[in-house]
DNA sequence: ATCCCGAGGG
DNA sequence: CCCTCTGGAT
């Protein structure tokens, strides 16, 4: 199967099944996305959703972050994975937005990735969520799920995998495509055992084809 | 034991 | 390219 035509089913099938697709991480504005995504690595976004209501009532913006106590910053953030350096990276990016950028979140990739703490991840997700800008954030569940379904073929890294995603879906859908691909990545075709039975892809899913060879 | 919407540094 | 950071859920 070509590539345009792997790509046409995959967006049939989860325009059907999934119309609306967001984050399931709670934010008011672009600032408090950023500090979710940021706590977001390695941690549940069960659990960020717990913490960034608190935090975020203590500390509001970047001024107001940019002036927190390390240790006390860390408290409140310390059930998340790598609190130590997540809470240096929010006081860094803080004082970066202030000295920097005028205290507002910049709403572009080259200077969203000058933020400590803020790679090419984090800024994809801040352009495309919060800018609604067109833009692919591949994490770990859509490195995964695309190489599985197909849509990327050994994609060397994110920024590889990035690049074949943004060549087949249409600007207008590269968030929702995002999304599609991180819940699907995250309850359906999970990392270990995933539901291949639950799956409306296997039919040409080569990641399950290859599966019943076992 | 393995994985969760990674980034920074060597 | 590799390693480290590092808590909680399953």
């Amino acid at each position: 199967m070509i590539k345009k035509e792997r790509f046409r089913k995959v967006i049939d099938y989860f325009t059907t099944h999934m119309p609306v697709a967001e984050t399931e991480l709670t934010y008011e504005n672009p600032f408090s996305l950023l500090v979710a995504v940021i706590l977001s690595a390695q941690c549940t976004d069960r659990r960020v959703n717990m913490i960034t209501p608190v935090l975020l009532s203590r500390y509001p913006d970047a001024a107001s972050m940019a002036e927190a106590n390390s240790g006390e910053l860390f408290e409140m953030i310390k059930s998340c994975s790598y609190p130590n350096n997540k809470a240096k990276h929010l006081i860094a990016m803080s004082r970066t937005l202030i000295d920097k950028f005028d205290g507002a979140v910049p709403d572009n990739l080259e200077d969203l990735q000058k933020l400590p703490g803020v790679g090419r991840k984090t800024a994809n997700v801040i352009l495309s969520v919060a800018f609604h800008k067109p833009a692919m954030a591949v994490d770990t569940h859509v490195f995964r799920v695309s190489e599985r379904i197909g849509l990327t073929t050994r994609a060397k890294n994110p920024y590889d995998a990035e690049l074949q995603l943004l060549k087949y879906i249409p600007e207008e859908k590269l968030s929702l495509a995002h999304h599609w691909l991180i819940l699907h990545g995250r309850y359906i075709c999970t990392a270990r055992n995933p539901k291949c039975s639950e799956c409306g892809l296997r039919a040409f899913c080569t990641y399950y084809e290859k599966s019943l060879d076992k």
